[in-house]
DNA sequence: TATTAAAATTAGGCATGACTAAGAATATTT
DNA sequence: AAATATTCTTAGTCATGCCTAATTTTAATA
């Protein structure tokens, strides 16, 4: 870090980014692409953290060259920073292709779980993951077949664990007793087609729609009624 | 946290565990199977990290009650932690499972990939990952054969992209001139077996055995050799 | 243009979870 | 049993990355 010998920047790049950083400049490469500038208060609310936790690391990023930015100004990536957004968003939608396309998870659930995981995996584990994508998504007539057994099994779900949005179908009821005969009764039956409308803040009692319908099931109970997914609800992050 | 309430136990399991918290306890379960007695240094050990970081842990973890520990005494995971224990461990082993059986990594890069996400990923995506794991590994005749096809391609690599004790064949040579010419000369041929030694310490140029020689490739250079991985390694991490 | 509103920054704080240095407790050896 | 080694803890430091409160700058409005 001494000056005057003409070689300070061979220490750039040379610190790996940290997981928050990296999702700075993939939320910076997002709104870059769907706003004409970016503003602190944007990343600030996509990130969902407070203003000067943001001022913070874009100093942090500037210092790394991987931003433009002068106080009270827009930021911009600079190629550099381009290069690690790129490598970043990569990973990020290869990881939402996967738990999308081949988990059968939600886009939401999908997106959500990519951030979790996308800071943490080393390019030769996302260029596997690829080819597994790639695989699954190349034709073949005996293939098909083999996809759809595989889909069935996971598509296959206990309603609790479906998201809001998600849509299904009853394949049968686990359980016994009073529960069970009550569920038949009100028309719980193989076939019927169930929506998730959503769940409590608390996360418990859950909403569902079934024949038109609104019915409010404990966690617990839901458990108890194995669905098919119907279709892997789009359920984009309707603001 | 107001005392006189008596009710302190109920804020108890309430504040989910940190990624590194959730470490120590998998660690001090591990150490049980492996050892008689868990002490502070092994835990030091395993996680790579200096003894008093490890009775700092500790500390918030009896706090917890995930753990019985006195001072300078030794370690024991409460049935509560036991509990968590599980639950971690379960999921290490089934993302090992995938990164190893399905993504066909070797076992030491598994492991590695495994304890990065293991903290991240929700138990619904956990549990469509071990719903494929099953799936693949359920018998079934055409499903051998596809099986085969996904590997061909999973197990295809650039031979610099291939971990120390990795075992592979040679597919083709890309690139061109000179270079190839040499690689050629030198009995870089189709079918031809190559054994990976090491790594130098900054991971660049690489060590390979091929027909009994021992030969330092660069990384560059080790990207144009195209192989097929022969078995995927068990390197165990030998100490 | 003056005033108000919104956005951004600075300053200072806090929780995590790592570290070093130094000293205390326990084990091992002689 | 005394001396030495090892292990462990305490105390204090540091980097991250978040926060709130207060201030400053920029933008919008009257």
């Amino acid at each position: 870090m001494k000056d005057r010998t003409g070689y300070e920047d061979l220490s750039f790049e040379a610190t790996p980014l940290t997981a928050p950083m990296e999702d700075y400049i993939e939320t910076i490469a997002n709104l870059s692409n769907e706003k004409k500038v970016v503003r602190v208060k944007d990343i600030a609310k996509k990130l969902d953290i407070k203003m000067p936790s943001v001022t913070n690391a874009l100093n942090k990023l500037k210092e790394k060259q991987l931003i433009n930015y002068e106080k009270y100004g827009y930021v911009e990536l600079t190629p550099e920073g381009e290069k690690v957004a790129e490598r970043v968003c990569n990973k990020h939608s290869c990881l939402v292709d996967f738990f999308s396309d081949i988990l059968r998870m939600n886009l939401k659930s999908a997106n959500e779980e990519a951030c979790k995981v996308e800071h943490h995996l080393s390019p030769g584990t996302m260029r596997q993951i690829q080819r597994l994508i790639e695989f699954f998504r190349s034709e073949g007539e005996s293939k098909r077949k083999w996809i759809g057994e595989l889909r069935a099994i996971l598509d296959e779900r206990r309603l609790s664990d479906l998201k809001e949005g998600d849509a299904a179908e009853i394949i049968r009821l686990h359980g016994s007793g009073d529960f069970r005969k009550r569920l038949i009764e009100m028309g719980f039956r193989k076939g019927v087609k169930i929506d998730v409308v959503k769940y409590a803040p608390l996360k418990d009692p859950m909403l569902i729609e079934i024949k038109g319908y609104q019915i409010s099931l404990r966690v617990e109970e839901a458990k108890s009624i194995m669905v098919r997914l119907r279709e892997v609800s789009d359920s984009g992050d309707e603001e």
